[in-house]
DNA sequence: CTTGATACG
DNA sequence: CGTAGCAAG
């Protein structure tokens, strides 16, 4: 199985953390909160917190979320037609320069998917991305996700370099799923998602775990809540910290907090010397 | 508040009980019998088990109540229409002489509500009477329904006095309710739903509960679950025995189990000496 | 299996 | 508030 390493506290350059990122498909922020989902984070204490998956209009909001002293900057993104579907939050202990919601791209921007914060040195792009669906019926607009979605992540990386975090809903290779064989027509894991990912780190990004673990087995972000699968850890690594390239001289550590309960995804957390 | 009296044992001729049937608004049956609804039935171990708003196919019913061997004959009804919407059942240990569905009114008999069974001496009419809903949007489909129910009585009581029992979705008289005031719009306490039942009673029908207990106050079978009103006692009467009155020499007692969970009502149970 | 929205009570 | 169905994952 998979059992996690000692936490990287330097860059190959010997660089120490400076700024710690977590990301955490919640899967309902509501039922996260009574879960103790907040408990966790308050320990991690991570200076920025990308959530996706909240399921909750801004309104509905629990208020031990909105209160949160230590994270005076909030950002919200929800479905603005699905009541309770998709949704992603960005909380930041610094305020970022500049928030913008969504890739500028109206047929992608009406489901509350991406909040992209500018700092002095990089962009925090955090994301949500399609689920291609059973039987696949959306995996044709995937695509059109996902060569937008690139576009999109080169045009910010042209100006400055980027983090991209999320659910990222793709296994890349056979190693980052428990049953590749079984899955190679379901939602997640099929070829063209796939090369989506692979092109997206063609273009001057990459996977900042697989980095740094290019053979760790059985590290895994989600487990179906179906047949026990986390009890017997058949999961799938659909959560990713995508870092662009120049980037990798400041990454210390990418971290799976596979322990940690509260959702279907565990949390994910980067540290980078910046 | 109400204390509920010891059980008598006989009639006013002093003949002892020889049957007793049970009725219970489940709200629910699969959730009822994970709250173990069916382990106070088997203490109470009536002759014959009515219960209503199942809301449950046959196909769908937990094995735990399609087995008991106590109940070899058993009879369901559900919603043609509406999955998980209302139904009604009877469990009897003794095999009735006949049983029918429905009221003869077709268009009263698509939602599982009335289940009748002969026996020897007695019809046993089991029903979940149609709520007339917020803002008493089904009051008047309810008052078809009372002219259309009552008729059926009328009818089956000119061959063989009956007994009515289950949820009438009315309190008769302001005794029947905590807050007849506030009420007297809301489903289950409009004039027209209590004229309803006064007409039913005048028909040759008695109220058996209220028949061997006039004045007992704070009776009630049925609590919101909003408000801790059953905590509070807020209450309403709405399940009843209701006997052919020539069946009244033959009443020993007729219970309301007020302290028994399980669902939004109480279980009710009627002692006869037949 | 689990979340959340909706219908109904 | 609580039970069902449903859509989505």
């Amino acid at each position: 199985m998979y059992s996690d390493h000692p936490e990287k506290q330097t860059s190959a350059k010997g660089k120490k953390w400076n700024l710690k990122v977590t990301s955490w498909n919640v899967d309902g922020i509501r039922a996260w909160v009574k879960k103790n989902g907040l408990e966790w984070v308050r320990e991690e204490s991570p200076d920025i917190l990308c959530l996706q998956e909240t399921k909750c209009g801004e309104s509905a909001l629990p208020a031990e979320v909105k209160d949160m002293p230590e994270y005076p900057n909030k950002y919200w993104a929800c479905s603005d037609e699905k009541e309770g579907y998709s949704g992603v939050a960005m909380l930041s202990k610094k305020k970022p320069i500049k928030v913008t919601y969504g890739i500028g791209v109206e047929e992608h921007d009406k489901e509350g998917r991406v909040i992209t914060a500018e700092f002095d040195k990089f962009f925090l792009v955090a994301a949500y991305v399609p689920n291609s669906g059973r039987g696949l019926v959306r995996l044709e607009y995937r695509q059109k996700w996902d060569v937008d979605f690139r576009a999109y992540l080169k045009s910010l990386d042209k100006k400055k370099p980027l983090i991209l975090c999320g659910d990222l809903n793709v296994a890349h290779k056979e190693i980052d799923l428990k049953n590749p064989k079984t899955n190679k027509k379901t939602a997640g894991f099929t070829v063209e998602e796939r090369e989506g990912f692979t092109s997206l780190l063609e273009e001057g990004f990459a996977d900042s775990f697989r980095h740094l673990y290019p053979d760790t087995q059985y590290a895994y972000t989600f487990w179906t809540y179906m047949m026990n699968a986390r009890g017997k850890n058949v999961g799938w690594r659909l959560d990713y910290f995508v870092l662009s390239d120049a980037l990798l001289d400041n990454l210390c550590d990418s971290k799976i907090r596979s322990k940690v309960m509260g959702s279907d995804h565990c949390p994910i957390t980067l540290l980078l010397a910046v």
